[in-house]
Parts: structure tokens; C-alpha cells; sequence
DNA sequence: TTTTAATTTTAGATTTGTCTAAATTTTATT
DNA sequence: AATAAAATTTAGACAAATCTAAAATTAAAA
């Protein structure tokens, strides 16, 4: 339950990238912590002999629930620290990111929880970023247009905008409801049509009128 | 001016050693830290090449200015954040060593410094132990007498308890004068005496009476 | 003052995290 | 589909901090 700095580092970095990208490369990896490609690859091995991460070789990786937990863990330590330093210290909100980073390698979760107690359980850090909670949630989950998401991010179906008959209908026969897991892998400029991918089956296009309507949230 | 967190573990565990002995020894100093002789003695080298201790081989050693500079930086911030951990965090007052073994190895000086001003500029911590200033100084040097004082411990003489004639006037003979620094080499059980020793001057006996009202402080 | 004991240092290994250069695999291009 | 380019991994090396076991030095005891 304790990873050293490095480790950290690593989780937090892929649980961004993969926040965005749904699934981790190597290089983009290698660029986000300023390192090496072949360190990457060195503490890939590492993470997944944790059980961290799922990865095999040349194919990408990404965190499993496991990883996923120690990340947030260290988000919110890098935020609640990033809070205290802004409203408690008087630093400016762009010079705290480096102190930050150091401070959030503090291994005591008891400390994060009294310094979350102090600051009054603050929800966003002074960048506007959510911070999670005890348990790992991050309060905000915003819920975004299906139309509007980046490609290759896995999110849930949380809401439909348009309840219309049509509409749900068409949803039914595409078997998408609520809570249904997808990514959209392509989108279409010539009629902004989506090619959204459901897991276990085959790729489903929808029009730009429906998928301003599906409106998705944050998965897990 | 960056140290690593096992090199200011070492400062500083050398620091408060030869505060109280005057000179270190390699397994003392691997007692203090729960290591190996061995382990001690590779660091002490690399101590040494950065020219933060006086180091002969087999013959001990004692930080030199450089080092105690480092040292007290290393105190003053791992004191800070005992005082924020309890007056801050209310956590018990024996429960935050650990902790702030790991908080005084953040590096920014300007966080120390604004959690010293957000403190108050407090002068003991926790447990009583006096807070080094941001210059490296500690507030309250408080003085004591030299019958008290342990050995090989440099100190400097700040006052005379009983300034009777008969007093002064022994000390003028054996030239000891405000200021003056010295150390006791030996006590003799037998009558409580000690003998003194003055820099670049052969040693010098003095009675458990004399001993008793000098009083002395830290040397700088 | 020799011998024994304790202390300290060296020699050589180990772990963690990193690197470069070369080899492998995948992806893109002609 | 064959080849070139890009991405990824392996092989081997290195620095920091630590360890064990053996050697060297100093201190203590007979």
C-alpha cells in the first residue's frame, strides 16, 4: 500500500494520460514524466508485478482498480497540498506546483485527512481541479455530451438530454441505456457522425443529433 | 545546498550526537539511525568530499561549519512541522516524529520559512526543543553551569553566578573571561573537580564550587 | 608488552531507478 | 505485400544507498 516516489509519479501520470486517452503509449508516457521511453518500459514491469496495471508488451497499458486507487491517492494529496500552500501560506497559485510535488510523496494518510479537516474540505484545487474525497470519489463528475468527448475515453452512459420516444427507441435498438460503458474511436467531420465502440461488441455509429443528446459521465 | 533525505538524516543525527559528546563515532551514529557501521562509514566519506565534516579515518568526527549550517536547517524544519502537525492538525504530541521525519526533507526554503511566518514564528516545538531561526540561529541559548555540562562539549562562557571578589579574581588567573571557550575533559568523582580544557592552553582544574557558578552556553 | 577484544574500514554484492545503444515488434508507406 | 519508419523492449551499464563478511586499526587486558 506504500509506492516509492517514483512509482507514484508513474500512476499519477498514466492516470491522467489514460484519463484522456483512454489507453497509455510508451512514448506519451516517457514525454509526461520527462524520461526515457526504456525507463517507462523498466517500471511498466514493475507496476504490473504489483498488479497495478494491465499491460502486455508492445500493446499499451492502463490502470487497473488497484492503480486506479493509488492515483487518486496521490491526486489528492498533490491538491490538498496545492490548497494549503495557496490559502494557507499565501503562495501564488502558479508557484506551488513544484512544492506539490514533493509534499504529495508523503506516505501518512492520516496527515491528508487532518490537513483535508483543516483546509475545511475543499472541493477544487486553486487550478479549478477537483479533489477526491477520503474514499477516492471525486465529488464533480461532471456530466459531458457524448459529442463533445475526446476519443478513446471510456465513460458511462449517465443521461439522455432528450427523452423523445424516436430517440429512446433508436437507443434501445442500438442497446445503449443508462450506465452502458463506451468510448467513441472516430468521429466524422464530413457529418459529425460517431463510431462508438461498446466492449464485447461491434461498433455502432451515431448521428451528431444523438450524441448531442447521450450525455456520459467519468467511468468507475 | 541540496541534500539527499538519507544525507540530512545523517547531519543531522551527527549534529545532535556531537552536541552532546563533542566528537562522533561511527557506531554511535549507527546506532542513532538504526544502520550499519559500514553504511556509516560510506557516507561519512561522501560527507566528507562535499566538505561537510572533519573525517580521519579511525579517528571519529564532527561537522564543520558548512555541515552544522545544513544540520540546523534540517532541525528547524522538521521542528516547524511538529509544531504545525500539533497546533495546526491536533494530533498528539507524541505522535508526530514520524511524520515530520518525512516532511523536513521538503526541499523549498521559501515553505519553510512561510510556515515559520503562518506559525508565528514559534521558538520551541513540541516537546520543548528550541526552533532555529531562519538564519540558523537558536533563539534561547540557554545557559547552564558548567558542573552540569557533559563532556567534550565546546562551550562558551556567558556568565558568573557569585561575582564576588575571591571569584574573579581566580578566574583572571586562570584567564577565563566571558566568551571564552572551553570544554571539560575529566571529572574526578572523588571531589567533584574538573579539568577544563581552553584552546591552544594546557588544561586547567577547577573546583566543584568554581565549576558551579560558571555558567555556560552553546558555542555559536 | 603481548595478546585479546572492540571498533572501524574495505571489498564485494544487492536493490532501485535510471540511462544508452541495439534489437524487436508494430505501423505506415510506397 | 514489401520495405521504411516509428514505437517499444531488451541488454548491459551506472549511481546512490545499503548490506555482509573479512581485513585493518586502535584500545583494553592479562
Amino acid at each position: 500500500m506504500k509506492f516509492s516516489a517514483s512509482k507514484e509519479n508513474h500512476l499519477k501520470a498514466i492516470f491522467h494520460l489514460q484519463h484522456e486517452q483512454g489507453i497509455v503509449t510508451t512514448n506519451a508516457l516517457a514525454a509526461a514524466l520527462q524520461t526515457r521511453p526504456a525507463s517507462v518500459t523498466d517500471m511498466l514491469k514493475k507496476l504490473k508485478e504489483q498488479k497495478l496495471l494491465i499491460y502486455e508488451r508492445y500493446k499499451g497499458f492502463r490502470l487497473n482498480n488497484e492503480g486506479k486507487k493509488a492515483a487518486i491517492q496521490v491526486i489528492r494529496k498533490h491538491r490538498l497540498w496545492e490548497y494549503f500552500l495557496v490559502k494557507k501560506l499565501q503562495f501564488g497559485w502558479d508557484e506551488v506546483h513544484e512544492i506539490a510535488e514533493e509534499l504529495e510523496h508523503i506516505s501518512s494518510k492520516k496527515l491528508v485527512d487532518r490537513l483535508d479537516a483543516f483546509l475545511g474540505f475543499p472541493d477544487t484545487d486553486p487550478h479549478g481541479d477537483p479533489i477526491p474525497d477520503s474514499q477516492g470519489r471525486f465529488l464533480q463528475r461532471r456530466q459531458i455530451s457524448l459529442s463533445e468527448l475526446p476519443l478513446n475515453k471510456v465513460v458511462q452512459v449517465s443521461a439522455i438530454a432528450s427523452q423523445t420516444t424516436e430517440m429512446l427507441e433508436l437507443l434501445q435498438h442500438k442497446n445503449i441505456r443508462l450506465g452502458t460503458r463506451l468510448e467513441v474511436r472516430k468521429k466524422f467531420p464530413f457529418d459529425n457522425s460517431l463510431e462508438v465502440k461498446i466492449r464485447n461488441r461491434p461498433p455502432v455509429t451515431l448521428s451528431a443529433q444523438v450524441a448531442k443528446n447521450v450525455l456520459v459521465k467519468d467511468d468507475e
